[in-house]
RNA sequence: GCGGUUGUAGCUCAGUUGGUUAGAGUGCCGGCCUGUCACGCCGGAGGUCGCGGGUUCGAGCCCCGUCAACCGCGCCA
């Protein structure tokens, strides 16, 4: 027999009665009842029932087990009687009575349970990681993730790519953040980097004739970590082609995405690849207020200036007198409740805004009036005298109703009829802001949003670069609060052409919006105008509100290259020294090529249902990128220092 | 670097208006239990209430500072 096991913990069913079995795995739960001993023995694949009584040799032994011990254990299956049998359990028409038992790794008291679904900090669990696997939900999420893997390659085996791998210590790559330094032992003050991306190097592969390479890239970054980020590393699904356009890359990409949130998302409905929309980087930002929208997400917000500039409402009357500013709207269907439109206000107050304009429209009590008032516009008569209790405002509305009247004109007699429906009519509109932009205005607003009875909608002010954040997260809370963003659903949506360049607000300098490899549309002329028009073939893929995917058709012509560098006040001998490998290529028959990148860590947490990427890395690093299990970073022998030529300079 | 939330037993958490000896569940240790599968019952150990200072006759609770964790902002394809 083997000497660990005849079969796994999941594999017994009643075939197996009356057979001799091994099994090796880990002490899941104990149940002693002094003379019977119960169990649960658990591995990779699943968990059996093992027992044993004063009758079993090795008993006294098994009466020693404690929670997470690792052992192996002889003896034989046995039937469970019909009242016995777990249900719960794969395994649970069967139990092993145990004849001989070795401990084969013993456990001290643990620090985390793997038993149960208690939760524990999560500075417990990354320190204590191997316990922290062991438990189901972990095992479920990597395999996911191995399997997701998986998938992915074998899709992009079956569209013809190629899988290559690039190097992992080599020079800075262009993306943006910042890099992870190497020491060089061999060149003493040089330092190689980690690649950000294997971005250059899948370049260099197109310009060597490869035309279509994809790798399951590790990429290193020295950011700081967010929820939906993982510090220092994480991986991608990279790929490059040669000889498309953008549409080209959409279409290779897509299938393989949408084939694997089918395979791996548990019956989730998935939007088709082809239905994806596309849609422009400015258009995002208007009706989602982010580059990554949540399309499950019905709400798309609209700018309305128009309908406050002057009005009334004298904070956004003002606002509109200065450059660059607008007022936008976020319609909230269902929305229309005094309670809710404060709690979103006071939403907008956390988040550093002082506050969030609002109306809402509710069905107007019921009145006499604008019956009455109906059939005096009809038939030119009626016996006002019935109607009592009226508002100033309505007061003066009947009375230029009674104006518009006299003149006869059919022009008025439409003024008249609005001016019925806007002030006895079914739909009234409440909140501060109504009553100061007056019932013209708002009755507008809510003909643009579309909106009626029971409805609101949200109003936020200002330079879009300051409050665009907070109107797409206010749209998510408003999304998901009234139940308007679907569940169980993937949607996607192409982001696309990105600016090239984006000005820093502080320095007024122009610098890359995105990755600088990026072929600006119009190429070479559109760099001679205004370089924050200018328009990059670059594009994202945003799923249910997460970027997963980014990528750009390459700039694969020196010369534009140098110019678009220029723009970012990088002289042609910078670039050279920066990224001379890549420039130096291109001066030998470069092909036109462009590519993405998918991020693995952030498909698996979306297909796991997890909100902390964490929960689908094996090992992750903790917020302030350090892995105290392992102990990194840690400093370094005073000999490992010398031999690299560098010296600490200590900290304060 | 900044903001929010949290910090009480190994772990998850409760702790009222500031008031005697800080509790529960779980885990751990000991005892009982031959059909449990979140087994049950009895007993026990386990606490610098994150840390430091202040207010007070008296602080887990109030105030100030500080540290740590998570989430977010900055940063970041």
């Amino acid at each position: 027999m083997h000497a660990y096991r005849s079969m796994t913990c999941a594999d017994l069913t009643r075939e197996n009665v009356g057979d001799t079995v091994r099994l090796s795995g880990w002490v899941h739960r104990i149940r002693d009842h002094g003379g019977i001993l119960f169990i649960d023995l658990r591995d990779h694949y699943g968990i059996t029932q093992v027992l044993c009584d004063p009758d079993s040799p090795v008993f006294a032994e098994v009466e020693k087990l404690r929670s997470e011990f690792c052992i192996r254990i002889d003896g034989n299956v046995m039937a469970r009687a019909d009242d016995l049998v777990n249900p719960k359990l794969p395994t649970g028409e069967v139990e092993v009575f145990i004849r001989d038992m070795e401990v084969l790794g013993a456990a001290e008291e643990l620090p985390l349970m793997v038993f149960g679904d208690q939760e524990y900090p999560e500075e417990t669990r990354l320190r204590y990681r191997y316990l922290d696997l062991r438990r189901e939900q972990m095992q479920t999420s990597m395999k996911l993730r191995s399997d997701v893997v998986a998938s992915m390659r074998k899709r992009m085996w079956a569209q013809d790519f190629r899988e290559y791998q690039t190097p992992i210590i080599t020079a800075s790559s262009p993306e943006g953040a910042r890099d992870f330094l190497v020491p060089s032992r061999l060149h003493p003050g040089k330092f190689y980097a980690l690649p950000q991306a294997p971005q250059q190097f899948k370049q260099l592969m197109m310009v060597a004739g490869f035309d279509k390479y994809f790798q399951i890239a590790p990429c290193f970054r020295d950011e700081d970590p967010r929820a939906d980020r993982s510090p220092t590393d994480f991986y991608q699904l990279d790929m490059e082609m040669s000889f498309i356009e953008q549409q080209d890359v959409f279409d290779a990409i897509a299938p393989v995405l949408a084939g694997v949130f089918e395979e791996f998302g548990g019956g989730r409905k998935v939007d088709a690849a082809a239905d994806w929309p596309q849609i422009s980087y400015r258009d995002s930002a208007l009706w989602y207020g982010t580059d990554k929208p949540d399309m499950r997400n019905p709400i798309k917000m609209q700018e309305v200036s128009e309908h406050f500039r002057g009005s009334g409402f004298a904070i956004f009357a003002k606002l509109l007198e200065q450059d660059g500013t607008q007022i936008r709207a976020i319609p909230a269907p269902t929305g229309g409740s005094r309670k809710f439109c404060d709690r979103m206000n006071k939403f907008a107050q956390q988040e550093g805004l002082p506050g969030m304009g609002y109306i809402f429209w509710r069905a107007r009590p019921a009145s006499q009036a604008y019956s009455v008032v109906k059939s005096w516009i009809e038939t030119g008569e009626a016996d006002l005298s019935e109607l009592q209790g009226n508002t100033e405002d309505t007061q003066n509305a009947l009375e230029t109703i009674a104006r518009l009247l006299q003149s006869g004109d059919s022009l008025d007699r439409r003024k008249a009829e609005s001016l019925n429906e806007l002030y006895c009519g079914p739909v009234e509109a409440a909140g501060p802001l109504a009553k100061n932009i007056g019932p013209e205005r708002t009755e507008a607003i809510r003909q643009q949003l579309g909106l009626g009875v029971g409805d609101a909608a949200f109003f936020l002010g200002g330079k879009p670069s300051v409050f665009e954040k907070v109107a797409g997260k206010a749209r998510d809370v408003i999304g998901n609060e009234l139940g308007l963003t679907e569940k169980d659903r993937f949607a996607f949506a192409w982001i696309v052409d990105f600016p090239i360049y984006e000005k820093d607000d502080e320095t007024g300098e122009i610098d890359f919006e995105h990755n600088p490899f990026s072929m600006p549309q119009g190429g070479l002329e559109a760099l001679e105008g205004d370089p924050l028009e200018v328009l990059g073939y670059q594009y994202d893929l945003a799923c249910n509100g997460y970027e997963i995917l980014s990528g750009a058709i390459r700039n694969h012509r020196p010369e534009i290259m140098f110019k678009a560098f220029e723009l970012a006040g990088y002289p042609k001998e910078e670039v050279i020294k920066r990224f001379g490998g890549m420039v130096n290529a291109f001066r030998f028959g470069a092909p036109p090529h462009g590519g993405c990148a998918a991020g693995i860590d952030r498909i698996v947490m979306l297909l796991a249902d997890e909100a902390n990427i964490r929960e689908v890395m094996l090992f992750p690093m903790n917020q302030r990128a350090e892995d105290l299990m392992m102990g990194a970073p840690s400093e370094p022998s005073n000999e490992q220092l010398r031999e690299l030529s560098l010296r600490v300079i200590p900290q304060e």
